[in-house]
DNA sequence: GTCTATAACTCGATAGAC
DNA sequence: GTCTATCGAGTTATAGAC
């Protein structure tokens, strides 16, 4: 008996849910803005991973988060990891694309900066600074950072997989401009350069407590002007003598 | 009947058990090692932290590594969180004391390398090289780097409990020596060199892949030598020019 | 003080009703 | 194809026996 009932208020309400559903769905094609399902979860979990890390988010937030039913994230996707997955290959693709065009528009020239800064410029700015408004690549890259501290076997695969082509491609444009190194030393100054990079979108919220507020790493503008002069110095340093350090034996 | 056997079997078994924690106890106050039971849990859950991050690893696996009772750690730190707080607590002195003690050792000199590398290494050194052959102090670090990234809310207050005064301290001393800097620009590449830094030491295998293994963070001289190179040359750069960027208007 | 047992959750994943 | 219900394994934390 009651069961019966429960199961006819049960299906009312499914029905209900349903049909609101289809609208916003309507409404979403109509305005060109993502629709589908798993869409709208691979933008969620996207931000949501970024927020809080990708262990921190479970499944069900993220389906929450949607309106959607918690078994659509193992539906569409398979597994968390497969969506996250998902991700990387959705995301990755506009970076680099963005990177490449970047350097191919670099060039020297009377009026324009050094080599150096432009390669650098062309490198930083599409994980760094929003093209269109568009929040996505810069939280993309947040996820990244945090997800190569957070989960290192599971990132070290997919950083592979994505960037391993357009590092090389930029370590290589850049040993070019930097004929005074080995090769040796432009790794670990990209390397110095990615850290600082990760830590800029990450953005622990340490240099604001320290600056007390005068420095910012959302203001996209600035950290990628102060990044690129940073790092060019850097770069153009003479290498490094790893006999010159004196302190040693200070600590006993 | 057959509780009463296995009562009295398991109450001989956790008297042996005892008996020969108590030899093993012995023999570590014998020889000033770390002996206690909190002692042991300290050391190995900042080991199994700075391996595997802070959540992706339970007391339960913390306990059953320190072969001490499930109930071990609450009983002596009252909660996961707590013990963290303790690790912090234990190590942040030492290591700040390292610093203090460095940074007191920097003066100028004609056979000394030049001030602002000094204060660099005063500040690196001591999280980058272990002093006595101590793995302590680095994978402490790599702790706070990975704790940084993965759980935000948790790690701010920590660092800022723990580092504010030194990571204060050694700001104002580099102010001292570049007076071509606004204060913004100091904090900005402050916040470089610290991304700099917790990347060598989380250390998420990037720059083995790119540069096919010939530079290793795990090299702690050479990590050292190449930090204090590319940073100081970054911190001597002229104030950036954030109009000089040119590439911003390539990606329509 | 040290242990077991378990409470009280949350997680990812899935089977099966609809 | 969308949902509910639930499995089984994980977690932190604690009460109470010894």
């Amino acid at each position: 008996m009651l069961p019966a009932i429960c199961r006819a208020v049960l299906t009312s309400r499914r029905k209900l849910a349903n049909q609101s559903f289809k609208r916003v769905f309507e409404t979403f094609r109509m305005s060109d803005r993502a629709p589908t399902t798993p869409d709208k979860i691979l933008d969620l979990a996207e931000a949501m991973f970024a927020e809080s890390g990708y262990r921190a988010v479970s499944v069900r937030s993220i389906t929450r988060a949607c309106g959607v039913n918690i078994a659509a994230i193992h539906y569409h996707f398979g597994s968390k990891e497969a969506l996250l997955k998902q991700i990387f290959a959705k995301r990755s693709a506009a970076i680099n694309n963005a990177r490449f065009r970047l350097l191919e528009a670099c060039r020297p020239g009377p009026e324009r900066p050094p080599m150096l800064e432009q390669i650098l410029e062309a490198y930083l700015r599409p994980s760094l600074v929003l093209p269109n408004g568009d929040v996505g690549a810069r939280r993309f890259m947040r996820l990244r950072a945090i997800l190569a501290h957070e989960h290192a076997t599971l990132s070290k695969g997919l950083i592979s997989k994505h960037f391993n082509h357009v590092s090389g491609t930029f370590i290589g444009a850049l040993m070019k401009e930097l004929d005074h190194l080995p090769a040796r030393g432009v790794y670990w100054r990209f390397h110095f350069l990615l850290g600082a990079q990760y830590f800029t979108l990450a953005d622990p919220g340490r240099i604001q407590i320290l600056s007390e507020g005068a420095c910012d790493p959302a203001d996209a503008d600035a950290a990628l002007a102060e990044l690129v002069a940073f790092t060019a110095a850097g770069f153009r340093a003479p290498p490094a003598d790893h006999h010159a350090l004196i302190l040693g034996t200070v600590l006993s």
